[in-house]
DNA sequence: TTTTAGTGACTGACTGGTTAGTCATTAAAA
DNA sequence: TTTTAATGACTAACCAGTCAGTCACTAAAA
């Protein structure tokens, strides 16, 4: 799967041959076989078992928190971008944007699943904010979008960007300098 | 163009058919070929020709612009809001993102034509912004990142999950909503 | 200990369907 | 008539998925 994953990031899903997939993880074509039943049922494996593992943990961090809002942010946005940095994740969410629309069972997933459960969680953590006064009177939703949009540039700077040459961009940094951003944007 | 865009922006590159582009652009598969020597020529054009038209347009608003950069900001996230939705650009991007690492010629073109220019420039209106007592002290790069990101999300919105079925995101709202939010990020 | 039987992960040549690109031919315009 | 535009049948290559067979290993039987 891991030897998918590149292959599939690098060349996109159709470009890929599953020779190539095998001969990376060191096998025959025909013990990819073995394994999963057909192309696309190894990119839907390794779409799901990924993106499952960070919601939950997501997830539980945000149902966990209780106080003031503002510091949650901050550790919100530095866990997505640690997860950026030291897996694969990167790769996994350019390849369910650039696939999931030719794939719809895996695009719909994804939707559901993962931007479903993640938007609402956090759309219901900045009402709490305003609801306690802590913030201003502002559109839940598009905070949500504010905020968690350069973890999605980021994704594709590493993923896209980064391999062509692209100075290389510290997504810690970018997550520590925008949650700063949004925390005082959200100031009463 | 038109034809090919839709599909590759749809199927992806690779699982696109030349015999579909042709249909869904009234002509035979043989006519493409009079005007495009190959696939990627197709691909190529296709980028080339509508990247181009924007980045100048916002290059020329930022130069023209004298004065305070507080009220640029909003303008220029409009102004991409709007050809997000009106133009079929949201699809060029995600074309961009998506094959451009398979296609490196497209790709670093895009990373030096658009990115490299749009950049810098935001970076340089900024950086006024600081150096004019307008904004705090803050990393130009980081900010560029953190005010452009929503539009990237929304480009992938749009050319991937709309068609899924997912909510209608209004891209000029968050562009207004987000603008709003990085102004007063940037006050002292 | 040696032989026989069995297992199952793995291989790689093969097939049938698919498709980028070509080109001889036709139709329309000048 | 000549030129330009367009067609669509064709080819050569490619590739997902198959399957008959290999081989290292285990365990029961002799």
């Amino acid at each position: 799967m891991d030897a998918a994953l590149a292959l599939f990031s690098e060349k996109g899903f159709a470009a890929t041959r599953m020779d190539e997939v095998a001969a990376k993880a060191g096998l025959s074509k025909g013990a990819l076989y073995l394994y999963f039943p057909d192309k696309v049922a190894l990119l839907k494996t390794l779409v799901q078992e990924t993106a499952g593992s960070v919601i939950g943990a997501a997830a539980l961090m945000m149902a966990a928190h209780e106080g003031p809002v503002s510091p949650l942010l901050p550790l919100i946005l530095g866990f997505v971008a640690e997860k950026l940095e030291t897996s694969n994740i990167a790769a996994v969410i350019k390849l369910v944007l650039s696939e999931g629309r030719a794939h719809p069972e895996i695009g719909k997933a994804y939707l559901e699943n993962v931007i479903g459960r993640a938007f609402p969680l956090m759309e219901g953590l900045i009402a709490r904010g305003v609801a306690g006064g802590e913030f201003r009177a502002v559109d839940a939703g598009m905070v949500v979008r504010s905020f968690i949009a350069p973890m999605l540039l980021a994704a594709f700077w590493k993923s896209t960007f980064e391999p062509l040459g692209a100075a290389p961009l510290s997504v810690r940094a970018l997550a520590a300098h925008h949650a700063d951003l949004i925390v005082r944007a959200l100031k009463p």
